[in-house]
DNA sequence: GCGACAG
DNA sequence: ATCTTGTCGC
């Protein structure tokens, strides 16, 4: 539609490029900071919260990346919604190519986790990731970078508030307080043990937040953390030799 | 301008 | 994320 919107260097011969930032990550090379947050900004608006028949989930994929010293180890788990028995797994080593930034932890791990996703054999239902999805300054984290990458139902599960604030949730495990920021309620505070400080949930893409909510809730009966990212993250840290 | 800041 | 021991509590 927009042929003429990209500002690029008169290339004579070349055949019309597709523009790269959108493409991210297949893009060769990694967007600068300013192209980073241009490019959340420009798909923020692809986000869609829709309900989720939670009742019919069959499989919920766990990510997660650990690091050492120059290297990293991406996992994707995937377990049975009903069991949370592992059906399946993958994972990628590689070397970060992009450095932590808050608000742009998508660009320094997306790329190994969609790896990572490329080597499964099943097609799991959900992706619960280890970070934020709504609730990021620009309202599109990591969550919802992938879930409007994938165009698949994704969410995200904090352990540290990011943006926004939210009051303690009562003590009771399922109890839960709206995350809010800037007057928005971009999450909740979950209690997902009682009397255990609460995991901080927002959605991704496709998704609402009371279907997120029920998702984590059944996906951590034990843990205060989700199986599938509790999962996700064993198995990376173990390939790394941590 | 200063501090805070997912993992 | 990662660096790190013991310790309080169910």
């Amino acid at each position: 539609m927009n042929a003429s919107a990209t500002n690029s260097e008169p290339s004579p011969s070349t055949p019309a490029p597709s523009p790269p930032s959108t493409l991210w990550p297949r893009a060769a090379e990694p967007p600068s900071v300013e192209e980073a947050r241009a490019l959340q900004d420009r798909l923020a608006p692809e986000v869609r919260a829709e309900p989720l028949d939670v009742e019919r989930v069959g499989l919920v994929a766990g990510l997660d990346v650990s690091y050492t010293e120059g290297r990293l180890v991406a996992a994707a788990v995937v377990l049975s919604a009903r069991t949370l028995e592992v059906v399946d797994s993958a994972t990628v080593a590689s070397e970060p190519r992009f450095p932590y930034v808050p608000g742009l932890f998508a660009f320094r791990e997306l790329p190994p986790l969609i790896d990572a996703i490329d080597r499964l054999g099943t097609a799991p239902d959900v992706f619960v990731c280890d970070g934020f999805g709504l609730a990021h300054p620009r309202r599109f984290g990591l969550a919802c970078h992938l879930g409007v990458l994938l165009d698949r139902p994704t969410l995200g599960v904090g352990k540290t508030p990011f943006v926004g604030r939210a009051e303690p949730p009562a003590p009771e495990r399922g109890a839960w307080s709206p995350l809010v920021d800037d007057g928005e309620v971009v999450g909740r505070a979950l209690r997902t043990r009682t009397g255990v400080k609460p995991v901080y949930v927002s959605i991704g893409h496709r998704v609402d937040l009371d279907s997120a909510t029920e998702l984590v809730l059944r996906m951590a009966p034990n843990y205060r953390i989700p199986e599938p990212i509790r999962r996700a993250d064993r198995l990376s840290r173990d390939h790394l030799g941590v």
